[in-house]
DNA sequence: GCTAATTCCGACCACTTCACTAGGAATTCC
DNA sequence: GGAATTCCTAGTGAAGTGGTCGGAATTAGC
């Protein structure tokens, strides 16, 4: 029951764009090193945020990522459906397939696993990452203190 | 996010067995006729549940397997950790080990993560399988009418 | 005591995913 | 032109998934 690093490296990524949002582009080696992540792997996440709409790359010298909306407009679960598919603990209850089992009319744990679906969505949807800017506690990075957009 | 089959193939045949409490040992051929699982896999299985106290193995011809506790003791998430591990979304909220990772204070999502962890756990520690006989729709088995536990 | 049924145990295996590394092409600012 | 940066693709070792297989130990019933 865990996600895997790409959720958790995409989370903390998109929190760092956040708090920067609105002062321009962040290169992925700023990004990389606050986190203490790999710029490389980074890199391929990012590139799975871009085709999902959430940041732009900008190109070139100065360059960089940036949010692709407003923080209060992404919520962690769009990142994480966006890096590690649709939220649901067994894929017969997975809202964006209309697959659902041959059996689910008389399955003893279809209930189940739309409950425990439902509560995950619940947290991970209602959470923005302009909500997580505002959790962070104040010594997350008193350097950022008064720049940042959250 | 998504729990492996083990988890699901577990609960499946914990469902069987809690069908049958009372009614001495359910042989693994049975339940993997019944689930439409590999007895083979089903075994390892049961030897995992059988070490956490959860089922009562009972050897020789005429043996089977049993349910240690009765249904109603038994949680979903019980099954689950057996099987899974500890349910935790990322491994520094994980309950059951002290660990923590080292900037815990100063982590902006952490807060996240225990509130997904919660929510979680309620949904699974909150039901037995004792009711997911309940729940089980009328048409699942018609052959254990009457017959069953629960 | 023999036989059939069953759990118990450990080894093995093909496949996929994870978490990266590496290298190079394309783009853009200065 | 040169430096910085995204973009793209390929490779890779380790681990996890989802099994199979063979055989030993145990037990009920004849």
């Amino acid at each position: 029951m865990r996600i895997s690093t790409k959720g958790g490296y995409g989370i903390r990524a998109m929190y760092e764009l956040a708090m920067a949002h609105g002062q321009g582009p962040v290169p992925l080696k700023v990004v990389a090193e606050k986190q203490a992540l790999s710029e490389n792997y980074l890199e391929q996440l990012m590139g799975t945020l871009r085709k999902a709409g959430l940041v732009r790359g900008i190109r070139g010298a100065r360059g960089g990522y940036e949010l692709a909306l407003p923080p209060e407009k992404i919520s962690v679960g769009d990142v994480i459906r966006a890096l590690e598919g649709p939220i649901a603990p067994v894929s017969c209850v997975d809202l964006d397939a209309e697959a659902g089992c041959e059996r689910h009319a008389h399955c003893p744990t279809r209930g189940l696993w739309e409950r425990l679906r439902d509560s995950m969505i619940e947290v991970l949807d209602s959470t923005s990452l302009a909500d997580l800017c505002k959790e962070a506690p104040q010594d997350a990075a008193p350097e950022d203190s008064g720049k940042g957009h959250c």
